[in-house]
RNA sequence: GCUCGUGUGGUGUAGCCAGGUCCAUCAUAGUGGGUUUUCAUCCCGCCGACCCGGGUUCGAAUCCCGGCACGAGCACCA
């Protein structure tokens, strides 16, 4: 048997099975029921980064089915495309939504009752769980062709309700897998005190397919050659290729990851923050302690960080938790060689400066690897400055690109000039001017709980959305000229 | 219960399909040190893993069987 010349080491994603450059299709179809979740950033990054590997397309998908356990979100379809936009690089190649797509489903699902390939289920569900535990078919199943298609058309025409009557895939009742068994592709919905949020869908219909039927069809009508999701589809996947067999058709290539958690927050269900935002527990999608794209980009997680976690975990199958940490890390390998440094001072004590040759100003870098970004210049004209209270109580300190002090008196010291040179091993201190500061508050989140710090901040002409270092602090993201939220952990104080 | 899937250091991840070059990769965390007028960045060192038990084989992280653990599906949700 031959050898591979070589075991290299992988790095990137794996290969896909089957693939051709320039003719992979890939997708990615969250339910708009609100904006997207750190979650939903793994089938972004990883559909859209094959994408990139293999010059094809992808699909953003929105699969809007169900009106009632999971209710579309109207401006979610908006903000999922600018998310996407955002976190992947650029818009997707093609946006589709379920529910423009209603009459190629009912196409569908005639056609597959014509070839007597599925049958109109008038069991109650309970019934039918019966028959799947037993194995046993269900009278239904025997009906003919033309009592299945007649059901069918008195299924569009509201003659039923909600719950008597569902179009099943006929499989086989005896199959291993219990999923498998004629699993349900069309139910009824009631759009009259349920409407779709799309005002041109409203109430329009009243059959809707599932998911496993809506995105099998719609897969194939795509021309969709990879599907990558996660591992709770699989049985998704057995059932697709049934109705797959039925039509002819060949299924897409299939890949899986596994469930994914974070130390910090658990789960990221978008109904369950749905739930605490309308029960008032957070103020909307983008507070900074949620786990949405909103939340972490405001507070300063880079999308390329993002892309960086997401692409380093890979599709393997395996169920993990992973600390918020290692997120961090990739945002500082990222934000750190552009962040403009800035002084904030918490719980600021104001100084007296008195010493021999104060100079008129002080400059101190922009970045101190970098000297294109330039310099920050203070005034030193009212000799007034502030330090953080916890430095104040040490006594002897090194303002940082000045001078040696020594502090005397409280609570408003005088700070004595010893030397405007280094002349021992006293700490080195972060300060500002009080011209050349402002009141400014910090926030940070922690635990599911937001902090405040108020203090002085330097005076800059950085825009919103600017990711700073506050140095000595951490880095931070500007909201306002003179708010502040800290982009990782919180103090630790 | 039935079905499916997964088990590599604290956390992730490479290697597994095509057994040897694996006394197991890389990252992150932790820890020690260096550079630095930030408790940042950067650099160097250390720490630390193949779920268990059999089997096949000259040789097993890799193949086979059996356990165990964890996760998911069995919705008229996605």
């Amino acid at each position: 048997m031959e050898k591979r010349e070589v075991k290299e080491r992988r790095t990137g994603l794996p290969d896909l099975k089957n693939a051709e450059k320039g003719k992979v299709v890939l997708r990615f179809a969250p339910n708009p029921n609100g904006p997207l979740s750190f979650g939903h950033a793994r089938g972004l990054v990883i559909n859209s980064t094959y994408r990139e590997m293999y010059d094809g397309e992808f699909i953003l998908r929105f699969d809007d089915t169900d009106t009632k356990v999971k209710p579309p979100m109207l401006d979610a379809y908006e903000r999922i495309q600018k998310e996407t936009a955002w976190l992947t690089g650029r818009k997707p190649d093609r946006v589709i939504i379920a529910s423009d797509r209603m009459e190629a489903y009912y196409e569908h699902a005639e056609l597959m009752l014509q070839n007597d390939h599925g049958y109109v289920c008038q069991c109650s569900a309970e019934v039918f769980k019966e028959h799947r535990i037993a194995k046993t078919n269900c009278p239904c199943r025997d009906q003919k062709t033309s009592e299945n298609l007649n059901l069918w058309s008195m299924m569009l025409q509201r003659q039923f309700k909600p719950g008597d009557v569902v179009v099943r895939v006929k499989t086989d009742m005896t199959l291993k897998n219990p999923a498998l068994r004629d699993w349900p592709a069309l139910r009824l919905q009631d759009t009259e005190s349920h409407p779709h949020p799309r005002p041109e869908v409203g109430s329009k219909y009243v059959v809707w397919p599932l998911l496993d039927f809506q995105s099998a069809v719609e897969d194939h009508l795509q021309g969709v050659t990879h599907i990558i999701r996660g591992k709770d589809l699989m049985d998704s996947t057995r059932k697709q290729t049934l109705l797959y067999e039925h039509f002819g058709w060949d299924y897409p290539e299939t890949m899986y990851w596994g469930r994914v958690k974070v130390h910090e927050w658990g789960g990221f269900s978008t109904s369950k923050m749905r739930n605490d935002i309308e029960s008032g527990r957070y103020p909307g999608w983008g507070d900074p302690r949620l786990p949405t794209l909103e939340g972490l980009s405001g507070r300063g997680i880079s999308n390329t960080a993002l892309r960086a976690f997401w692409l380093e975990l890979g599709i393997t199958q395996k169920d993990i938790s992973v600390p918020l940490s290692t997120l961090y890390a990739h945002n500082t390998k990222v934000v750190d060689a552009e962040a403009p440094r800035l002084s904030f001072i918490r719980h600021p004590v104001l100084c007296k400066v008195e010493g021999d040759e104060i100079p008129n100003s002080i400059s101190t870098p922009v970045h101190p690897n970098d000297e294109s970004m330039g310099m920050r210049t203070w005034e030193m004209i009212g000799r007034e400055i502030y330090i953080e209270n916890e430095d104040a109580q040490k006594g002897s300190l090194r303002l940082k690109e000045f001078a040696d002090i020594t502090l005397k008196g409280a609570p408003s010291p005088v700070a004595n000039i010893d030397s405007y040179e280094r002349s021992d091993k006293r700490p080195i201190v972060h300060w500002i001017t009080k011209e050349n500061s402002l009141e400014g508050t910090l926030l940070s989140t922690s635990n599911d709980e937001i902090q405040t710090v108020q203090g002085r901040i330097e005076k800059h002409n950085f825009a919103p959305g600017t990711i700073v270092q506050l140095e000595r602090i951490g880095y931070a993201c500007i909201k306002e000229n003179d708010s502040f939220i800290l982009c990782h952990e919180s103090f630790d104080e």
